[in-house]
DNA sequence: GAGTTTGAAACT
DNA sequence: CAGTTTCAAACTC
């Protein structure tokens, strides 16, 4: 039975490793590639691939033109529509379009030349000034590509525009190469559609708020409304879908969905505060039947180092390929500043490890730090301090509690602790302090906090959180029970039930239903024992 | 709140 | 890689 195999299959390997257990074999990964459209009514064509960096506007980035009668100040407006199923309406010029049809990694955009109208100050002009100022949206496009199709649209304040671009780039590509080509491959960052014209899987709409959150929508259904409004004042305008991603408030309106609000969401981490990134291969995980989005987090610094960590797929989640809409945006939680302890950094400047901030990934917001450089002020400090950090340790951001074997609820500290003093009974000690006890790969000293340790067992017990006594691991990985997680119940469960269903099918009678369940389960229980019996070389 | 202790990170 | 220094958090008073 191949539930049985299953089973097997688990309780192998639980007997050391079974963080493979959830592997991305049932889901999909994202890829494919993106193009735009940037259409002015010149007529002339510039064809080029867009990979690499694009930068947005600040403040308002990606808002809507509610009409042509709505200008806006902070932000850089765009008109998307699609290339396809549709005839553009008689809109003023100079209107950046774009579809965001998954198109393969051959197919090239188009690049229309501007127009000198262009250049005006007229709302409606798609492109202004602001179009390369800050924050970072990745897609594939060069950054030289980038400056040619900038340049060539809007040349206002290019040189300044270029070079505090160049320097952020140039600190950027060194900074992970090697994830440039990932960006390249997965370009999930558009601009904002007017969905409800998009034909089926044509919408695409990503972008970042000044925070770093990164929002997407892909895949729109005809006929699916994206609306700014409250619920039930859905514009029905054709620049309903929109945003002002300066705005939080606005960020939760635009993704509010129409009828799609049971849609699955997940959450994407940023390098840094203006920058998000989506690499390939991404593993996705499906949301629990009736929540409206579910949300996985990981370090924003960790993040420019996940695809180098397929052990750890759960941090992050991505809607399966193939399934028809998907919104994709940034935990705000990580962003809260209310749930984020403030650090009190003096003399690191908070690009250090020292900081609490930096080593997690996130800006300093609400801290009491000094001389803090942790923020988006000093991006290019920032930058440099990731790097060195990576420099000397490529794992550095990685999440120094993992997740352990299934039925270790807590996980496992990467190092391991190196305590001498404390027994590991004080918040000085990493593993106590995430909960966790020590393990095979600490190195302390005189360590009291692992499971049968008498202070450890009457501080637990005395505390009102004895579940972390309950729920922690066995004593240093050789309780032989600990291969029974509960990822090997649910598959002994999954057993029973696919027994329970075949003899409904074959409508055996319910005591002959009982005597094969039971059958199922006495073989469950010989697998688990002769895995234990396995594991633990008895 | 000031001073001390502690262990991770950084440095040599 | 080991020893030392720096740093910020945890802890004590």
């Amino acid at each position: 039975m191949s539930c049985l195999k299953e089973l097997n299959s688990k309780t192998q390997k639980n007997g050391r490793d079974i963080s493979a257990v959830y592997s991305s074999e049932n889901y999909g990964h994202l890829h494919g590639m993106r193009t735009w459209d940037v259409n002015t009514d010149s007529g002339d064509q510039t064809h080029f691939s867009m990979s690499g960096v694009m930068q947005r506007c600040s403040g308002g980035e990606y808002s809507r033109e509610a009409g042509a009668s709505r200008p806006d100040h902070h932000c850089t407006n765009h008109r998307i529509y699609p290339s396809h199923n549709y005839t553009q309406p008689s809109l003023p010029q100079n209107i950046l379009t774009a579809h965001g049809d998954f198109i393969p990694q051959s197919s090239p955009g188009h690049f229309m030349s501007p127009t000198p109208s262009l250049h005006n100050n007229n709302h409606l002009s798609s492109l202004g000034g602001h179009w390369l100022s800050e924050g970072l949206v990745h897609c594939n496009m060069t950054s030289g590509e980038i400056f040619d199709a900038v340049a060539s649209i809007c040349p206002d304040n290019l040189d300044e525009h270029r070079q505090k671009t160049h320097r952020k780039l140039e600190a950027l590509t060194e900074l992970m190469p090697q994830h440039q080509m990932d960006i390249n491959q997965s370009v999930n960052v558009y601009l904002q559609p007017l969905a409800h014209k998009l034909g089926e899987n044509a919408t695409v709409m990503c972008s970042m708020n000044g925070q770093g959150q990164m929002v997407s929508v892909n895949h729109c259904s005809p006929g699916q409304m994206l609306h700014s409004q409250p619920p039930g004042h859905l514009d029905s305008s054709p620049e309903a879908l929109c945003y002002d991603s300066s705005s939080k408030e606005n960020l939760e309106q635009s993704y509010s969905i129409g009828s799609q609000s049971h849609l699955p969401s997940v959450s994407l981490p940023a390098i840094w505060p203006n920058h998000s990134f989506l690499c390939p291969n991404q593993q996705a995980s499906p949301d629990p039947p009736g929540s409206g989005y579910s949300y996985n987090q990981m370090s924003r610094a960790y993040f420019s180092q996940y695809c180098q960590y397929p052990e750890y797929p759960d941090t992050l989640s991505l809607v399966p390929e193939g399934q028809s809409t998907s919104v994709v945006r940034l935990n705000e939680s990580m962003w809260d500043s209310k749930s984020k302890k403030p650090c009190n950094c003096t003399k690191s400047q908070c690009l250090k490890l020292y900081c609490d901030c930096f080593a997690n990934g996130d800006v300093c917001r609400n801290c009491n730090c000094i001389n803090c450089c942790n923020n988006t002020e000093h991006e290019l400090e920032r930058y440099k301090a990731v790097k060195i950090c990576l420099d000397r340790n490529p794992e550095a951001f990685r999440p120094k509690i993992c997740n352990g074997k299934l039925g270790e609820i807590k996980g496992r500290h990467n190092k391991g602790c190196n305590c001498k003093r404390s027994g590991c009974l004080k918040n000085y000690c990493e593993c106590y302090e995430a909960k966790i006890m020590c393990s095979s790969t600490c190195k302390c000293v005189g360590c009291r906090n692992y499971n049968g340790s008498p202070e450890r067992r009457a501080m637990l017990w005395e505390s009102p959180d004895t579940t972390f006594y309950k729920n922690a691991k066995c004593d240093k990985d050789k309780c032989p029970l600990s291969c029974i997680t509960l990822d090997v119940v649910e598959a002994t469960c999954g057993c029973l039930l696919a027994q329970a269903e075949e003899a409904e099918k074959e409508g055996y009678t319910l005591r002959q239903a009982e005597k094969m369940i039971l059958e199922e389960f006495g073989q469950c229980l010989t697998q688990i024992v002769l895995s234990i019996f396995k594991s633990t070389s008895l």
